[in-house]
DNA sequence: ATTCTAAAGTGGTCAGACCACTATCCTTTA
DNA sequence: TAAAGGATAGTGGTCTGACCACTTTAGAAT
């Protein structure tokens, strides 16, 4: 696997040329990889070195080894990476707002698929939700949230979503207050309608509500 | 750092015996951390043991190692997590309709957020693009779009949608054809004008130019 | 044919040895 | 005294060989 300018990273190229055997062997998720004795001899380099570069992969989610057996490909929608990651990064302020905005983003985008979807606006699902809105018994907000993002049907919006949900300076674990309910009932509403651009509205004056805020002026 | 029930992967303990390490030293964002013998000698654990640990840290992009120098902690706004995990994921083609999405959702939100606001749509850029799209001197793409994500100011949507642009279907490096322009350039003028829905419109016209599909039915 | 056992293969870990590189201190020199 | 130079210690990068614990497999004993 050309030694191409080793950039003084050996493991980093490693990982790269695990990519290339992968792809040459068509290895599909759950298939044996070759043993790390058999890579170190095939790439020319140490065991420690493929090493390094398989417990990088593993740390990702990326592959799964088992002790006595091998190692394999894994399935990567556990998104372990976003565990380990969390409890690293953003925690600065700087960051903060861009997460939430870009969370903010992907609800919207959420919510005016949905809306403009006549299939998905009408799912019974919503019927559900108008119906727990209507009751006492208490809601997550991000029950909500949630089925909308899931039903727009982007996974990686989704992922990305997931992702932000976790940093997010918005209190997603909380109960809805009572008005807050009436909003979202709204909110719904207009969705079930397909009226996108007053869904969004309502999804606007919600997040208002809940972050108690100053409104609208800088909603990017 | 209790060998609470090892969980048969050190490496792992490892990593978070390291989490623990770095909060309880209060260690910021380009501090030195521990050489790798001192945390073997640490922990407990051999040079390798930990060097699997710290790398797989690295490929995260959570710290930085200099030859000679030392381990540090690292500027996480690198997200090179990000670029690996994407180079892994998204080349199955049910990804890559996601990966479209996405990055129009992030285009459009930054079109309206420049829209809405009266500074950024104003800002004497877009008269230089217009100028630009004017003439006949070839233009790229992507130029007018990057430039549009940039100013709307979110660094995360702004990686997010850097790291989308490479795996898209859409051409982005190709310059533009003559009807293009003309509807880049409404563009630019309904967002001038802040005028959202209208922005967004032309936008969308732009793309089914360029991708030549069947129009809006499933705009998510 | 079944069961049991030994061997081979695999990941997990360690220790020690180099190498290449950097920072530091201390000597030498002007 | 101050600057230049070089030896030294410390650091990450890598390789080797050796164990260990575990799983699978193949062969032997029943």
């Amino acid at each position: 696997m050309e030694n191409s300018r080793p950039s003084s990273k050996r493991f980093l190229d490693i990982v790269s040329d695990l990519r290339t055997i992968i792809k040459e062997e068509g290895a599909v998720i759950g298939d044996k990889l070759p043993s790390e004795r058999v890579l170190a001899d095939r790439l020319q380099v140490g065991r420690s070195t493929i090493r390094e570069a398989l417990r990088s992969l593993e740390l990702l989610g990326l592959i799964e080894t088992r002790r006595g057996e091998g190692t394999f490909l894994a399935d990567y929608k556990k998104h372990q990476l976003v565990e380990i990651l969390s409890t690293f990064i953003m925690q600065n302020p700087q960051s903060l707002k861009s997460v939430d905005d870009t969370r903010r983003i992907h609800e919207k985008a959420a919510i005016e698929c949905i809306s403009n979807d006549p299939e998905r606006r009408t799912l019974p699902v919503w019927g559900s939700f108008l119906a727990k809105l209507q009751g006492t018994e208490p809601i997550i907000r991000e029950e909500l949230l949630q089925e909308i993002v899931v039903v727009s049907e982007n996974r990686l919006s989704l992922k990305i979503w997931f992702l932000l949900k976790q940093y997010s300076r918005v209190p997603y674990h909380e109960t809805m207050a009572e008005d807050e309910k009436e909003v979202a009932t709204n909110l719904l509403k207009e969705m079930m309608n397909g009226n996108s651009h007053l869904a969004v509205m309502r999804y606007t004056e919600w997040l208002d509500i809940v972050i108690g805020e100053r409104r609208g002026e800088h909603e990017c």
